[in-house]
DNA sequence: TGGTCTATCGTTAGCGCTAACAGGAGCCAG
DNA sequence: CTGGCTCCTGTTAGCGCTAACGATAGACCA
């Protein structure tokens, strides 16, 4: 197939050439100008066709001050809610004929973002997407003062960082709301780390339904979203007794918690309800299947993608900004038991 | 600090200007030419320092062909295995001064794959690190005959397309003599589907080492990773009883066999040993905490980027190719029971 | 002293593309 | 028939960088 003299990639050039016209008409062609005639855009495409002909990006992209790549900067990357969000920004990308280039942080340690941030800017990536919902994070992007178009995803809105989120507070009071029409009445909440904002987030819709409900606040317990995490606080909540039912914040420390019951004789939901959030696909198989919260990530990242479109190429913003969450319901919350 | 009349990033003309010397010096400073003479060196670098110079990528691809870019190409991003592999990946990257383009596939039908790859190369990308280990995959890549290095995690060593793997079939024949040293004999095995790389290889190392000990190899199923597919192969396995352990190809299809033995009111390990595969997280936390094969994606990922780089910069390959697997015994595995 | 060699630095060309301008053909009004 | 317009196409310059070659000065040896 391929010619055995392989010298090199054609350019426009070669092209314009066998086309019989000027590389400036194949730009123009390429570029879907107006003013080409149909007859030699046709010759043209032909011309390209044959020839193989690819774009050179680095070529374009000196002349346009335009990668066509967005950044991406993301801390825990291998988790299942940041993963897939980032698979959600790649497949909007690369629709709409962006490259996606990724930097991962561990922690979130200011030096360790800046570099990250660095290694994305000296690619000359056109705009950053964050996946790094922690205040602190925010803080030092904020700092940094860039000049181009950064979306959080999940950011708060508040300032120039802001993105598509997925309603957390919704979420929680979906989660809530559900233990209570079970006629719970003493609901704890094992939160994210609260310097998370979607942790933060959660911790406020729980809040807010108890208040509504004229219920106490006062069971929180702080996770570091782990199932680890999930187990030893698990085990405290276990001695203690005193919530016949829990809001958890994501499902891995739910997980947690359903072993530390488990190990402990204490029965879900029979003696004590459990709702997570994130509903992964394992979630469906825990014991029991666990009601939770699912938020759609994939959705979350195109949206995000689909705001930095509109930045980048100053159009209107077009969807909606914010994700709804819904409530899962399986076998891990049931009608409050009578005693207790 | 910013100049107030902040034009644009300034270019090696600025710096060289500042410097008094020519570009080229520059240039050469950069990088790291010898026979630049230790006084405009560090000439050169103050006024690099001071007017916070950066290389435009795109003017250096365009003349070098090299665009410091590594393209991943993957599926399952979302999955917990791939997503640290990119992790490892991205990680040895940037250490190396490289980029790292993504572009995510769903399915392995031969357009998307062939989409994907186009997208890469359209960037530039010096080579390609492909997390797709499944067989179809790979054949559409040899077909596609691309003139740029691949490296295929997990991949089979055979033909062009190989690069590090963890080892598979040791992994199994871990997972299985363990198996085997606690008194079991009819050991099953719940696969992964046979037309991926790791799940064929898997059930290569377990038929090697039940043979070794005079075992049958009869009770083998065949599940798509999925922790649901290994909620319904659960529920077929309860109702024969025909095995006293059972080798399952992941964590995921595990959790789901622990929840079908839960409702059938099979024990775990007392009734029946479970062995996983890929030490996520949560398995730990499962009920009972999974005995499991713990693979270091991350460093799969590293050792992958090594291999990568060593291709590119023509250098002889450096590191293992091969990564260890390790067993780790927790609380699903028990000695035979005297019954059965 | 003169020639050669080496270390250091400068000059020139060009990577492949797009923006900006230039030019020519066809059309219409006066 | 001419001026001015529109539509199409070509020519030129330059994005910021590196490779290749040229030039200069000092070192070194015969």
């Amino acid at each position: 197939m391929a010619n055995s003299n392989d010298r090199r990639q054609p350019r426009l050039e070669d092209v314009a050439a066998l086309a019989k016209v000027s590389h400036q008409t194949v730009s123009r062609v390429i570029n879907n100008h107006p003013n080409v005639s149909t007859a030699t855009r046709g010759r043209v495409e032909a011309a390209i066709a044959e020839l193989g002909y690819r774009r050179n990006t680095a070529a374009r992209s000196l002349v346009t001050r335009r990668t066509q790549t967005i950044g991406v900067l993301a801390s825990e990357l291998g988790q299942y809610g940041p993963a897939n969000t980032l698979l959600g920004v790649q497949q909007a990308a690369r629709e709409a004929g962006y490259f996606v280039s990724i930097a991962a942080i561990k922690g979130a340690g200011a030096k360790a973002i800046s570099d990250a941030v660095r290694h994305l800017t000296d690619q000359g990536a056109d705009g950053m997407i964050v996946i790094v919902p922690h205040d602190g994070t925010l803080q030092v992007l904020e700092d940094l003062n860039l000049d181009l178009p950064v979306i959080v995803v999940g950011g708060a809105g508040e300032g120039r960082l802001s993105g598509a989120m997925v309603d957390q507070k919704l979420g929680a009071r979906l989660a809530v709301a559900h233990l209570i029409s079970l006629g719970h009445q003493r609901i704890g909440h094992v939160s994210g780390p609260l310097d998370w904002v979607d942790g933060k987030a959660r911790v406020d819709g729980w809040r807010e339904e108890l208040a509504e409900a004229g219920l106490s606040d006062e069971l929180l317990v702080e996770g570091d979203w782990s199932a680890g995490s999930g187990y030893r606080i698990g085990q405290q909540l276990a001695e203690q007794r005193s919530a016949t039912a829990v809001f958890v914040s994501n499902d891995q420390m739910a997980l947690g918690l359903l072993r530390a019951f488990g190990e402990k004789g204490i029965r879900v939901p029979e003696d004590i309800s459990l709702v997570g959030f994130d509903d992964q696909p394992e979630s469906a198989y825990f014991m029991p299947p666990l009601t939770t919260v699912r938020q759609d990530f994939e959705e979350l990242g195109k949206r995000c993608m689909d705001l930095m479109r509109a930045q980048i190429e100053d159009e209107a913003g077009s969807g909606a900004l914010v994700v709804k969450p819904e409530l899962v319901v399986r076998a891990s919350t049931a009608p409050r038991p009578l005693l207790s």
